[in-house]
DNA sequence: TGTACATCAGTGAACGCGCGTTCACTGATGTAC
DNA sequence: TGTACATCAGTGAACGCGCGTTCACTGATGTAC
């Protein structure tokens, strides 16, 4: 035997780590093989004794960057209950590192075009963060959870697109108030449809 | 002089319609120039007559697709207020036909990696619809508006990535509810911030 | 009405390049003696 | 402790392909006579 048996696995998680930040930073598109090895210090060669294929490399960045991004608003907003949650998803910081960031929002328009299993590993931890938010309602609502996870993607990346800095302040500030008053009126029962 | 003067105006608004389908399907990186002309009936060789390069098509062909789109659902939800716009947008049918859809939910997070034009004609055409739900609501609201649009744009993308169908249905309903919620929470003005 | 012609919309070969993937190999490593 | 060796993590050349872009050209067209 040659090497630890831990290497080669510290490795691969060395690649996912690094691909997980460049697919989120430059699209699924728009980053190679070579770029993806490269970036954890390996060259393109060996990649295949890693992954089967770009898109299994793929399914597990997205699968790890939802993990992290969900355990890291999770950490950061601990014991703030929903709104702390909201607010720390939609910070500017959030914003301007789409790398580090939430993937639904940094690719949640490419996922579709991709493998089941990708698609199907995203949904997992999509189902993760909406049972996260669910259990910080006054009381707990699915419908409500997954309408506001819809509200703070769909918000983080209008923002993002957004040409003019304070514009895309703006389309943050909406989906932060919207987001609280949506958590809020699961209490009240106010509105029924 | 030669053909009619509009000959190749009419080519060229063939070109970026079926531009904007293709883009809206399969993404920006996963169609090519010789494609897109094909579409069009044509070879690629003539593309630079046109356009000054891929990415100023691209331009044109979210523009013209973010206000086709507008259009065709204000138009299918005349006369039924903020409810039936909502409703229009989320139909299973919307879901379906990214290729016909709205480009927000369709390459939404592709913008930012595109050019400054692409991004403001993007975007000047999103504050069309936020203008148009504004007037829908009880008493107009920008803000609240704007969250609309984010929370629709979200849904769908996340409808559309879910790679079961009761769940995405789930997913369609559960952004309808709140969606209208907040429409009305605007008339009501139960919860302040 | 028929023909010769200038225009220019559209063609297709060619460019350099980077892509995903394969594969024969190299050489650093931990172990056996 | 020192050396010989088997393992296999990692290398880099090569593959066929499609990309965006350029350009010399072809040939259909409306007009002038």
């Amino acid at each position: 035997m040659r090497y630890h048996k831990e290497h080669k696995e510290n490795t691969r998680r060395r690649v996912v780590h690094f691909a997980a930040a460049r697919f989120r930073k430059d699209g699924f598109d728009g980053v190679g093989v070579a770029t993806l090895m490269g970036d954890a210090g390996l060259t393109h060669g060996g990649f295949y004794s890693y992954f089967t294929s770009k898109e299994a490399l793929i399914k597990e960045a997205v699968e790890t960057g939802m993990d992290d991004k969900l355990k890291q608003t999770i950490k950061a907003s601990r014991n703030g209950g929903i709104e702390a949650f909201v607010r720390e998803y939609l910070r500017p910081a959030h914003r301007e590192h789409p790398e580090r960031g939430c993937p639904a929002a940094a690719i949640g328009s490419e996922i579709r075009r991709h493998s089941r299993a990708t698609r199907a590993a995203f949904t997992r931890l999509q189902l993760s963060a909406v049972a996260h938010i669910s259990s910080l309602l006054p009381k707990p609502d699915e419908g409500t959870a997954q309408a506001i996870f819809s509200l703070l993607v769909g918000t983080l990346q209008l923002a993002r697109n957004a040409p003019d800095a304070k514009l895309s302040d703006q389309i943050l500030k909406s989906g932060e108030r919207a987001a609280i008053k949506l958590a809020r009126s699961s209490e009240h029962h106010i509105l029924n449809l």
